[in-house]
DNA sequence: CTAGTTGCAAACATTTTGCCACTAG
DNA sequence: CTAGTGGCAAAATGTTTGCAACTAG
């Protein structure tokens, strides 16, 4: 999955709005552009802590509650999990195939993606729909051969 | 949304296969078959608590997955949310209109849902969809007039 | 210098477990 | 009678808050 900004962009647009560039904050931001899955707080701190720049939880939940809220990630919350995951926000906008078997998760875009039934849920609704979320599950090619 | 499946058809049902007909069972299901809408263990309390049954939250919460393992009620979790949900399984299949502005929850069922972006996804990718979720978000009816 | 950032401990919300008492059939 | 059920207290899980110390710019 593409995205549209890289790490050096992202900071440096948070730098013009006065915030610091930390080490942490170059780590998550770092992480996140590298790598286009949804990862939780507690998978980000695993990577983290491989790369020897370990961080307290409270300092990774509050680094990610503020990239959320300056929009530069967004919060995914799969089916019976427990857990929030994150991804860049500046993903081209997909869904996700989850694996039943191995749980491995995989990107899609969507053709068309839900246009028409966005369409046809404002004319019998009259509910204008902004935003939508759409995940699916099965089973995937290397589980199912 | 209408179900398959009344109170006494899922008791009956249970005590066939030889699980007790007891209070918190006959209401908790009561109040499944007689609301929709998905519902948290707080707010299922809540309904309990009003209507002169109260229970203590760990009971509710292993009848909860008592019936979600039997197949009775199925498990949804909304984004954003904190909070499990749970609807009776026997309703039929459709996805949530949830309203940004009043947070009201409508039902939906779509034409011929997914099936098109199922098939596709299956030529594409070769992941099998056995089932997916879909959730809208958006102004109601209501609240953008 | 100083607002933005960090770490620690402790709180919080939701859900789960262990254990023993109770009751439907 | 007895397997299935219920209640209490306590644990577990994931996330958030208060507060004092630290640091990037």
């Amino acid at each position: 999955m593409k995205t549209k900004e890289n790490s050096e962009e992202i900071l440096s647009s948070l730098a013009n709005e006065g915030f610091r560039i930390t080490r942490l904050r170059k780590a998550i931001i770092g992480v996140f552009t590298g790598n286009g899955l949804p990862m939780s707080a507690d998978e980000l701190m695993e990577i983290l802590r491989s790369g020897n720049t370990a961080f307290n939880k409270t300092t990774v939940y509050r680094e990610i509650s503020f990239l959320k809220e300056r929009g530069v990630i967004q919060e995914i919350q799969f089916l019976h999990e427990r857990v929030k995951r994150y991804e860049l926000a500046s993903l081209e906008h997909h869904h996700h195939l989850v694996c039943l078997r191995c749980n491995r998760v995989e990107d899609i875009v969507l053709e068309n993606d839900l246009a028409e039934q966005e369409r046809s849920i404002l004319n019998s609704k009259g509910f204008k729909v902004t935003n939508h979320m759409l995940e699916f599950h099965g089973i995937c090619r290397g589980c199912h051969s």
